[in-house]
DNA sequence: TCTTGCTGGATTGTTGAGCAATCCATACGC
DNA sequence: GCGTATGGATTGCTCAACAATCCAGCAAGA
């Protein structure tokens, strides 16, 4: 800067307006609409895929299609068989027993040493998804309540402050939707989780990290082998 | 199976085979290329890749270069700048720091606590990596010092046990590379550990997973420092 | 009945050409 | 010096085509 102008000021405050300037990609809206079809749950697991159909349903490119495929690919919510086509993933018992290693792992690790732990914003997130699940089992809107549970454990994650552990927690979680989806009884697997959340945060509200580290654990345990019993009776 | 024949079992063993069975697309195999020439160095961060140039010198179409190049920014190999092109990745400080801090989560959290910490294949992982990085000390092959000293890390994270975590590492591990490239001075940087790993496996060999997580951690600090050191006076 | 071999149709993998939008460097005008 | 056109190059995306592959169904043969 060799003049000493306010607008300086104004214009480091628009880097952060890049990422809306940057229109996304056609792929990539692509890919983001597909995934949502998918983690709603309205594209079934092992459900197919055509990209001809694809590219005819959204007025895009057969070409953009196998862009955004190839991508939703790599994250592992869907699958592709050479020459045959994509499929939305179907993920086995092994798969959530490889999750939950990730998990337990990575989750009670960012609650003990995670470096912005003590951060106020970092823990408000934890608050607020706390009550985000509180207000959803309120209106008995369970799918919601799966969302904010979600939010808790990505918050939780958030506590490492690494925006790439992050971004590998998305596609942790983003595995699990389908997980559930396999399963029914939304309700049951999730409400216990209401309370065991409120503990963890309270822990870390008080700096009590050794202790909350233990109880994610515990928790990631204990769902594990529900998910794993309701998988064996299928 | 409706007939009883002692095929069966041949069969069930074949399972194994369809990997091979499945030939890599053209665009993996443009990836992979691409990828090592990253990873190798012949390509320096900050380097640009012309889809048109990529085309002709490897006798693909470009939708399949564009195929490739996508998956490789989504490793984080390549950065993609809308409407101008693919670089090389030019990892700053910051992106130093980040990948320490998912590193030093991660690393010592599989020695302490991984279910394989155990398993003499997996520890036997961790001691071949110190074979190989001394036995390149001693051709002075710098380069494949350094890549043992990321098989030995690849060796650490295995100890969980955790195909996506190991995958999750194969991605960071690539952006150190190249981290290194941005640095003179291999030798001095991967020499002193050699003995450091040296010492992990024996800790590792002996159980006693908390000194050996212990370790790790302080040697990822180290290392992070040193680069960060050496990023500063750049 | 079970297996084998074939055939037609559908989908994928890959190519090539083409075009609008965007970016960059250069030259121009003031 | 500074802002502005201008032209070339590259990307983002589309469209059309073709070989390779897969699949379902059917016919022939043991």
């Amino acid at each position: 800067m060799t003049i000493a102008d306010p607008a300086g000021a104004a214009l480091a405050s628009l880097t952060e307006a890049r990422a809306l300037v940057a229109r996304t990609s056609t792929a990539e809206r692509v890919a983001d609409a597909v995934r949502n079809e998918v983690v709603e749950g309205r594209l079934r697991p092992g459900g197919r895929l055509p990209e001809q159909a694809l590219s005819h349903a959204l007025g895009v490119s057969r070409n953009t299609v196998r862009e955004a495929l190839s991508q939703l690919v790599a994250e592992r919510v869907l699958v592709r068989e050479p020459n045959r086509g994509v499929f939305v993933a179907v993920p086995d018992a092994e798969a959530v027993r490889d999750v939950y290693r990730a998990r337990l792992l990575i989750e009670p690790a960012a609650v003990r040493e995670g470096e912005r732990a003590g951060d106020p914003e970092a823990v408000g997130r934890l608050r607020a998804a706390v009550q985000e699940g509180r207000a959803a089992a309120a209106h008995d809107d369970w799918p919601a309540v799966a969302g904010a549970n979600q939010h808790f454990h990505r918050a939780l994650v958030g506590l490492a402050g690494s925006v790439r552990l992050d971004q590998q927690m998305g596609l942790l979680l983003a595995e699990m939707r389908l997980v559930f989806h396999r399963m029914t009884s939304v309700r049951e697997f999730h409400e216990p989780y209401l309370d065991g959340n409120d503990t963890i945060t309270r822990l870390v509200e008080a700096g009590e990290r050794e202790r909350a580290a233990g109880e994610v654990a515990s928790y990631l345990r204990t769902a594990e082998a529900q998910i794993l019993a309701a998988f064996a009776d299928l």
